[in-house]
RNA sequence: GCGAGCGUAGCCAAGUGGUUAAGGCAGUGGAUUGUGGUUCCACCAUUCGGGGGUUCGAUUCCCCUCGUUCGCCCCA
């Protein structure tokens, strides 16, 4: 074809989609704005630099990810790939840990990475996430999850496992990484290829490889659980015992680290097992260095990333939604009925009903057709006839009930005929 | 970036090395129909994702490319 197509890894949300992610979307702001956060609306692109230090450069995510170009200025400029860092900059930028205590936030939209399109993965994807800044709290760490959770048991989708983790401060990732690279070296011939070259860099990713034979000897790897520092185990013991006190069941995976740098402590993954290779639905953590690498002062944060589009599928599997029918369908045929027909249809929206009215002019037949398909409860015929005598006739459409009665009636008792209960 | 599968109309889909590429749904136009949704007729792919090659001839065989799906990597 010759015509334009939308990018690779970017697609259209049609109508028939959209009303899941209205659903969705009026769900999360009622919780939300309940839970005391309020929406905070970054823009799409920053500056470069605010990636890279505060993902961190040598993430993949960064490192090959990131739309980056050159604005006309010579500025470089990066489609946010995350929200978190422009959460954070604005929150630095604006004073907004002036205000004192701790700020709730909350962001939707779009993100953007540079990636192979897949099963629940695209270049120009959505999320929704929150933003605890200011408390170093374990109740702030439990309080996103818990939230988290209810999100997903009000769509419906509580059948979604809880992974936890603690990534402890950096001096407890420090010694835990030197204990993972001695463990390994010994095995590095039988590591697969990729393994074999985290084992420099990033020693901590070979412990979700997916090889078997890489799982196999990481099976035994030390956990980083037993490397925590003091502070860091209270802390991630008080959080562990916090979630048992609500009745949120979670599984200890000391192997779930997560991709950006920024994170400390807890670590948390919501995983389902129907997104394909994809299994995090969402994911968040804290990152107590984040505020204070982008130069505002040393402040504490939680916070996740749900991702929608992620969300979307499993909620097209668990509770099929349709987009909310109209509740008359106005049929006309000849000039005068048309005419009479497109000012009763405002008439009646006047009213407060949802009203389509059939522009096509074709038979009686087809313009039937689509009145059953549109799900309205009645349908409203002009023709010749009820043109000359100013009536319009009302047919149910479930039962197929007809009446006769003229148009100033019809207007008059609408309420009592199709009265919104 | 790497690997595998798949590209025939808006959707589903048959098909073949040879003058006009089935069918269904949807759509459009018209006729018919007043217990108005029926029925009928016509239209709806100069072309099989795109480009090149082989051949007298290719939608069919070969190569490249693009797109798509799934997986690896990574992530939400």
């Amino acid at each position: 074809m010759g015509s334009i197509q939308a990018l690779r890894g970017t697609r259209d949300i049609l109508p028939e989609e959209v009303f899941y992610w209205q659903h969705l979307e009026a769900v999360a702001r009622e919780l939300l704005q309940r839970s005391a956060y309020q929406e905070i609306r970054t823009p799409l692109f920053e500056q470069t630099d605010l990636f890279e230090r505060g993902i961190g450069e040598a993430t993949d995510v960064v490192g090959k990810e990131m739309y980056s170009f050159e604005d006309r200025g010579g500025r470089s400029l990066t489609l946010r790939p995350e929200g978190t860092a422009g959460v954070v900059r604005a929150y630095v930028e604006h004073g907004l840990h002036a205000q004192g205590g701790v700020q709730r936030l909350w962001y939707l939209g779009p993100m953007f990475r540079y990636e192979r399109p897949q099963a629940g993965r695209q270049r120009q994807f959505h999320q929704l996430g929150v933003e605890v800044l200011g408390s170093r709290d374990p109740r702030a760490d439990v309080e996103v999850i818990a939230l988290f959770a209810d999100f997903l048991m009000k769509l419906g989708l509580s059948e979604l496992s809880l992974e936890l983790n603690s990534v402890g401060n950096l001096e407890d990732r420090q010694r835990y990484r030197s204990a993972l690279v001695e463990y390994f070296t010994p095995y590095q011939a039988e590591l697969d290829a990729d393994s074999q070259e985290r084992l420099g860099r990033n020693p901590l990713r070979i412990l979700d490889s997916k090889d078997p034979r890489t799982q196999a000897i990481a099976k035994d790897a030390p956990s980083i659980l037993d490397y925590l520092g003091p502070d860091s185990k209270a802390h991630f013991d008080q959080v562990c015992s916090l979630l048992t006190n609500l009745g949120i069941p979670y599984r200890l995976d000391p192997s779930l680290v997560r991709g950006l740098d920024y994170y400390t402590h807890t670590a948390f993954e919501f995983k389902s097992g129907s997104l394909g290779a994809q299994s995090a639905v969402g994911g968040g953590g804290r990152y107590d260095g984040l505020v204070s690498e982008l130069g505002g002062p040393d402040t504490a944060a939680v916070g996740w990333a749900i991702g929608l589009e992620r969300l979307v599928i499993l909620l097209q599997a668990v509770q099929p939604l349709a987009a909310p029918a109209v509740n008359l369908y106005i049929v006309s045929r000849g000039p005068i009925a048309e005419a009479k027909a497109l000012k009763l249809a405002r008439d009646l929206r006047k009213q407060g009903f949802a009203v389509e009215l059939d522009l096509s002019g074709s038979a009686f037949g087809k313009q039937f057709k689509r009145a059953d398909r549109s799900g309205a409860v009645a349908a409203l015929i002009l023709g010749d006839e009820e043109a000359q005598s100013g009536t319009v006739q009302l047919k149910w459409l479930a039962s197929g009930e007809q009446q006769t009665l003229p148009q100033a009636q019809l207007l008059a008792d609408a309420q009592r005929l199709f009265g919104k209960e």
